[in-house]
DNA sequence: TGTACATCAGTGAACGCGCGTTCACTGATGTAC
DNA sequence: TGTACATCAGTGAACGCGCGTTCACTGATGTAC
C-alpha cells in the first residue's frame, strides 16, 4: 500500500511535482498547437489545479516558456551526444558533422513545434537570462570537437565562430526545409541536401586551410 | 492651383490610394516595432481613416500582411539584382555568390524587422497563396545562374535543389547572426563569417564535381 | 492520543486590457431630369 | 444652371472574444500544548 501515486510527501516536494506537472502540461500544448497554445487555463485544467496555483511556481507564463526551453535543449543536446564516436576510433571529423546534422534534422522533425518554440522569442523585452544562452552554447561545443580534428591548425576563437557559424547554416536549412507552408521539400530530398551541404563546406574548409586539397588528402 | 495633393479623382482611384497608405503605414509599424505591432486602429489613425475603411480594401489584416510581404521581397529582389555582374565580363561564381550573400544580409540588417515578417507566420492556418510562393522562388532563381557555372555538369533539378539548399544556409547564418537576444555577432564578424561560409561551400560543391581540384583524390 | 490554533498552499471569480471585425448609419458624389 | 434623388464609400461605436494576472478567501497541514 503506502504511497501509490507518486504525490508529494512534503510542501516542498509538492511544489516541485506541481512544476513538473505543468511543465510536462506546457510541453504537451506546445507540440500539439504551438508556442501560441501555451493558455494559462488550459494548463490548470489540463493538470487539475487553479489557474492562480501556476503562478506560485512560475513567475509568469514566460518564466514557464523558459523552463520548456530548458528541457528541450537538454532533451536535443542527448540526442546528440551519442551520435559522437567513442572516444577512441574516432571517425573521420567530416562523418561524425555529418552525424550531428542528421541528428540536429531528426530531433526538429520529432519534435517540431517545441524545437522552434526554442526560437520565437516571446520574451516581451526582457533579456534572455544567462543560463539560458550558455545551454545554447553547449550545443555550438559539440560541433567544436570534430572541428577541431578537421582544422587542427585553425585558431580556438575562429573555430567557435565557425561553430556558430556552421550550426546556424545547418539550422537554415533543416528550418526552412521542414517549413511546409511554403514550398515543401519531400523528406529524402532534405535528407540528402543536408548532407550534400555539411560535406560541401567541410571540404571547402579543409581547402581553405594552409596546405588543403592535393595536401588534405589526409593521412 | 488645382489638384495639389496626390489625392485621387475617381472612385476607384481613391480606393487604390488608400490601399497605399495603408500597406505603407503597415510597413512602417512593422519596421517600427515588428509584425506585432501591426493594429488595425494604428492604421486607422496613421493615415487618418476610419477602421473600417480598412476592411473595404483588404479582406482582413492577413490579407494586408500578405501584401506587405509581396513588397518586401520586390524590394528584397530589386536589391539583389544588380549584384548579378553585367552579362559581359562575368565575375568568377564564387564571386557572385558572395556578392549575393553579402546583399542578402545587408538587406536583412537594412530592414530587420520587415525581413523576418515574412517568415513569421500569422496567417491562422489559411494557406500561403500561390502568388507569394513565385515570388519567393524567384529569389532562388538568382542563385541558380552563378550555380549554374560553377556546377556545368550539375542536372537543372539538382542545381535547383542546391539552390534552395544554400540560401537556406546563408538565411540561416543571417537570421541566427542578426538575432541580438541571443549571443549577438559582431557586425564585421558576422560579415566575415557568412563570406567563409560561402566560399567554402562553392570550393566543395567543385571538388564533388567531377574534375575539380586534385580530382578528388579522395576514393 | 486529543484539541486549538496558525500558517500558507492553493482557489477561482473577477479585473483589466487588447484587439479584430461588424454593421447600422451618414454625408459626399454624381446622375437624371 | 438648378433641383431632387439614389448610390455607396467611408464612419466609428459597439460586439465579442481571448487571455494573463491578481487577490480576498478557504481549507488542509502541521505544530504546540
Amino acid at each position: 500500500m503506502a504511497e501509490a501515486q507518486p504525490s508529494a510527501t512534503g510542501t516542498a516536494a509538492r511544489r516541485a511535482e506541481l512544476r513538473e506537472r505543468l511543465l510536462a502540461a506546457g510541453r504537451a500544448a506546445i507540440e500539439a498547437g504551438g508556442l501560441h497554445s501555451l493558455k494559462a487555463r488550459d494548463l490548470a485544467a489540463a493538470v487539475g489545479c487553479a489557474v492562480g496555483a501556476i503562478y506560485t511556481v512560475f513567475a509568469d507564463l514566460d518564466d514557464m516558456i523558459l523552463g520548456i526551453g530548458a528541457g528541450t535543449l537538454a532533451q536535443l543536446e542527448r540526442a546528440l551526444e551519442p551520435q559522437q564516436a567513442p572516444q577512441q576510433a574516432r571517425e573521420e571529423p567530416v562523418e561524425e558533422l555529418s552525424r550531428l546534422a542528421r541528428g540536429y534534422l531528426d530531433f526538429a522533425r520529432a519534435h517540431e513545434r517545441l524545437w522552434r518554440a526554442l526560437f520565437e522569442h516571446r520574451l516581451g523585452g526582457r533579456a534572455v537570462p544567462a543560463w539560458f544562452l550558455e545551454d545554447q552554447n553547449r550545443l555550438f561545443t559539440l560541433i567544436e570537437a570534430p572541428l577541431a580534428r578537421l582544422l587542427p591548425h585553425e585558431p580556438a576563437a575562429a573555430r567557435a565562430r565557425l561553430a556558430r557559424t556552421l550550426f546556424s547554416a545547418v539550422h537554415g536549412v533543416v528550418s526552412l526545409g521542414l517549413e511546409e507552408k511554403l514550398a515543401p521539400t519531400p523528406a529524402e530530398t532534405l535528407d540528402a541536401e543536408l548532407d550534400r551541404l555539411v560535406r560541401a563546406v567541410s571540404a571547402g574548409l579543409g581547402a581553405q586551410s594552409p596546405g588543403s586539397c592535393a595536401g588534405a588528402s589526409s593521412s
